[in-house]
RNA sequence: GGGGGGAUUCCAGAGCGGUCAAAUGGGGCAGACUGUAAAUCUGUUGGCUAAGCCUUCGGAGGUUCGAAUCCUCCUCCCCCCA
């Protein structure tokens, strides 16, 4: 199965070239997608530009990232972007150097004729002049097809700057770049990036007379409506530090049986037949939620390793399995603490822990657990509030018989909020 | 330049002198159900030393025993006529 074929079944094309298929068949050929070095961490919505790499270099083709250094600093007007900051070389070298290493767990840079490359438009955007860059670059494409783009388009009558506007010439002259230096023949991307893509294809058509081609992803979405990849504690990162383990296997874990079926043809690297047959299977017997656990390990072990999924396993089954206070207590300090990495945090001293402390109090004062004590209150009166895995009322003064290991509490806001106390 | 309408608690949007911490819907949070789901149903949704009190209805003053509600000025939005 060719490249193209691959993501086809996969739902992964939006949009494609005429003849990029044909220029797929006929050689090697270097393709490249634009990520924005906004953080020192990719997010899983980074993810599918990186499974489209991967599936590219499987295919005996070679992938380019192109980490955005100029790019990132103007803001794509396609995003919802507010204007961005301009970020300092140093930060942008320390995020590129992250970004890289989490790329090393999904593509190959060492190996073979296709190995993968990371790139940086700072490196040849930084020395370019203004004047120059008016002369090479926006001298090529008009104003008018600049402004028929939907990105730009759609601003018209909220506005845009010059800057934003501007964007489309600085990606279609990166894309440029790398067709005479690396002779790259194809950019990919979201279908958001379709207009800044042609844009690219369409300077290198008319400056070189080379042939470019274009492919886009569609966007991914939930069959709710939300957005994909986000949750009310924002963003799913890749970087453990920003999202750990646990939670990145939760997020998975609890996708729709809808969305299931799509993600894990996008996200993971199953095989058609496989795929088929889970999808099949997972229908039989949907509570089991098969689809969800095969996606979840799958790409929780490629991201953070076997044994971080064990211990996320082992994090669920407490969380949600038959765990009780007695479970709870057995846990010896260092799995505890694992399980719950990432989960919040407060600290309450000890001595006041072994005074008492009223539950209100210890909710809505000590600890942010609610806000208000008029929010203790009333998640008290529902009977949303357990401490070790029990529920509590108004009346519970928290005392060190709640501690566990003899320093820590674990306290349940409603079925998945977790906070640990720590007593100290 | 002239005339008119509006700004309300997270959002939309009622209220137009006391009974208003403010209807209703959405959203949020929680409970039941369940698959750690969806749908549904229920509760809840300013704060506190809690049958009481305090701070909220664009901003500043004023009238009144009492104001989100009336008056004056200011700021910002929208509409109509030139």
């Amino acid at each position: 199965m060719n490249f193209v074929e691959e993501l086809r079944w996969r739902g992964m094309i939006h949009d494609i070239m005429p003849g990029t298929e044909e220029q797929l068949q006929e050689e090697m050929t270097t393709a490249y997608v634009g990520i924005d070095p906004t953080a020192d961490s990719l997010h899983i919505g980074h993810l599918v530009s990186i499974m489209m790499l991967k599936h590219l270099q499987m295919a005996g083709h070679k992938p380019l990232a192109l980490v955005g250094g100029a790019t990132g600093m103007i803001g794509d007007p396609s995003g919802k972007s507010e204007e961005r900051n301009l970020l300092s070389e140093e930060v942008l070298r320390h995020n590129v150097e992250a970004i890289k290493k989490q790329l090393l767990k999904f593509l190959d840079f060492e190996h073979g004729e296709n190995k993968a490359e990371i790139v940086n438009n700072y490196d040849w955007m930084k020395e370019f002049s203004f004047l120059g860059f008016l002369r090479e670059v926006g001298k090529h494409l008009t104003v008018n097809y600049m402004m028929a783009k939907d990105s730009v388009k759609k601003r018209l009558d909220t506005g845009l700057s010059f800057t934003e506007f501007s964007y489309q010439l600085v990606q279609a002259y990166d894309y440029l770049h790398l067709n005479t230096t690396k002779n790259c023949k194809l950019q990919m991307g979201g279908s958001d990036q379709w207009g800044n893509i042609t844009s690219g294809t369409e300077l290198i058509r008319r400056k070189t007379g080379g042939e470019a081609f274009a492919l886009t992803c569609p966007l991914i979405t939930k069959a709710d409506g939300g957005k994909f990849g986000k949750t009310e504690q924002g963003n799913i990162w890749l970087d453990a530090r920003y999202t750990s383990p646990y939670h990145f296997y939760q997020f998975w874990l609890n996708c729709s049986d809808e969305d299931t079926e799509r993600y894990i043809k996008i996200f993971s690297l199953f095989s058609r037949e496989e795929i088929e047959s889970m999808i099949a299977e997972h229908r039989q017997a949907p509570h089991t939620r098969l689809l969800q656990k095969a996606l979840a390990k799958d790409i929780t072990v490629r991201v953070h390793g076997e044994e971080e999924y064990n211990t996320a396993i082992e994090a669920s089954e407490i969380l949600f399995g038959k765990g009780t206070t007695e479970t709870l207590k057995k846990l010896p300090e260092n799995v505890l603490l694992a399980v719950f990495e990432g989960v919040p945090m407060f600290e309450v001293s000890k001595a006041e822990i072994e005074t008492g402390i009223n539950i209100i109090d210890f909710l809505g004062e000590k600890t942010s657990i609610t806000q208000s004590k008029s929010e203790a209150r009333r998640m008290l009166k529902e009977g949303s509030i357990s401490i070790n895995k029990e529920k509590v009322s108004e009346d519970l003064v928290v005392s060190s018989d709640h501690l566990i290991n003899n320093h820590h509490i674990l306290v349940q806001r409603g079925k998945k909020n977790y906070f640990l106390v720590q007593a100290r």
